[in-house]
DNA sequence: TCCCTGATTTAGGTATACCTAATATTTAGG
DNA sequence: CCTAAATATTAGGTATACCTAAATCAGGGA
């Protein structure tokens, strides 16, 4: 081995199979296949099954496992998973608040680094930034004690306008995805970041426009999203 | 492979190997034999023989490597070590200036973190540092464009102290070795740290007192260094 | 119910980087 | 100059984490 005594106790490769179990449950809280795992982390099926297998028989196993009926995390790989997502996080708003980071640049960095840092390095950056409950994105920093803080939002993509005629209704942009840094950088030079209100326009799908944060009236021309745009926004009701 | 996508082109182990050949024939410049290689690396020499030659018949070598000759750094293999040594001792600043770390923990940190930042991460730290010029310990930074600084300095641990009877004489404290965190701590709580004025009194070895920067004056009692002790000081005469 | 298709698993193989034990080379002492 | 000790190399093996190709399994439609 050449990555020998990292301060965690997996390796890169175990965390980020932990990382993408936890992302791919959550939607529904089930058990995560290995296709869709073998997808999201860009290997092949194969070596999914090796994985999990090896994981599974692990003396203090991170997932539970059975042939043919997916994984699950275990309590230890749930804990596990939450804090290397916390060190993403972290390390994402770091980069962001202390070293200027353009935030398209975000992702890459923090998904090498959330490997390596120590618990030290981790709760340095958390103190000098004031302990954030969100990143840059707008997602939630999972807690020291591993609690993931809930969020309730809306996919962009699957709401439905109001009807034509209607009023457009006002929401807020809950987070934004960080997986596409293309995607990200058209985001934002349309204005559309966590916490900018968005207008849905009646009628049309994905055509929308920035609104005033205090009045919610409309202040730009409208803006036409992509299906694909719209599949890295979530958005909360004004009210929440 | 599991570390896919680095920034660099070589890997934790390669980069690893550089540092050390380019530490090992730094003080006498010629080449490096595998036994010396395989303890500071702390890996069997039968693993040294078998990565160097591996790393000499690479399409572009970073070493040049004669069976039972030792091996010496290629003008690339040289870059690369002294990008590394860069990424390092830039860590250890920002750790120490920008995150509070204590002296004796920065190295620990450094050695995992440099072979995973990017350029843009090294550019964005060395800007908010000021473009540093030595590390916490007192050791030059590389260039950006891999020249390293060069600073004379001699081994406390192998200067003969005035003889007995004549006058003491003072030096400055150019660098501290940073590989033993217990002798660090030590050195740091008698106040021996990089810049620190050092008076060696006649005749004991290793018998010294910080002197006041102005005056040259004793300013505490004398310190009773241990030969390990003096053998992590590096320092230089006060005029140069 | 049966089978077909897609998903999953098994089998067998690659590359990295390490190990130990056995062998070979160099060098320094007599 | 020749041998013994020190050093280096070869040979063969381990573990991780990936791959492809060949089985195998599970669930839905006829």
């Amino acid at each position: 081995m050449t990555a020998g005594h990292r301060p965690g106790r997996s390796t890169e490769s175990v965390d980020n199979y932990l990382k993408a179990i936890l992302a791919l449950s959550e939607p529904h809280g089930g058990r995560v296949m290995s296709k869709a795992l073998a997808e999201r982390l860009g290997v092949a099926p194969a070596s999914v099954t090796n994985m999990l297998q090896k994981l599974a028989a692990a003396p203090a196993p991170l997932v539970e496992y059975e042939r043919h009926r997916g994984v699950l995390l275990s309590p230890a790989g749930r804990r596990r998973a939450l804090e290397i997502v916390r060190h993403h996080r972290l390390i994402e708003t770091f980069l962001y608040e202390v070293l200027d980071y353009p935030l398209e640049e975000l992702h890459e960095e923090a998904e090498r680094l959330e490997h390596f840092i120590s618990e030290r390095f981790e709760a340095r950056i958390a103190a000098k930034l004031g302990h954030p409950r969100t990143d840059p994105h707008g997602h939630s920093i999972p807690t020291l004690e591993g609690e993931m803080p809930h969020r309730s939002s809306l996919l962009l993509a699957e709401v439905t306008p109001p009807p034509a005629g209607s009023a457009s209704c006002v929401y807020v942009v809950d987070s934004v995805s960080d997986r596409d840094a293309t995607a990200l950088r058209n985001l934002e030079a349309n204005g559309i970041t966590p916490g900018a209100r968005l207008r849905l326009l009646p009628g049309e799908r994905f055509l929308v426009s920035l609104a005033e944060p205090a009045t919610g009236d409309a202040s730009a021309q409208p803006i036409s999203l992509t299906r694909e745009d719209a599949q890295e926004i979530w958005i909360r009701p004004l009210s929440a």
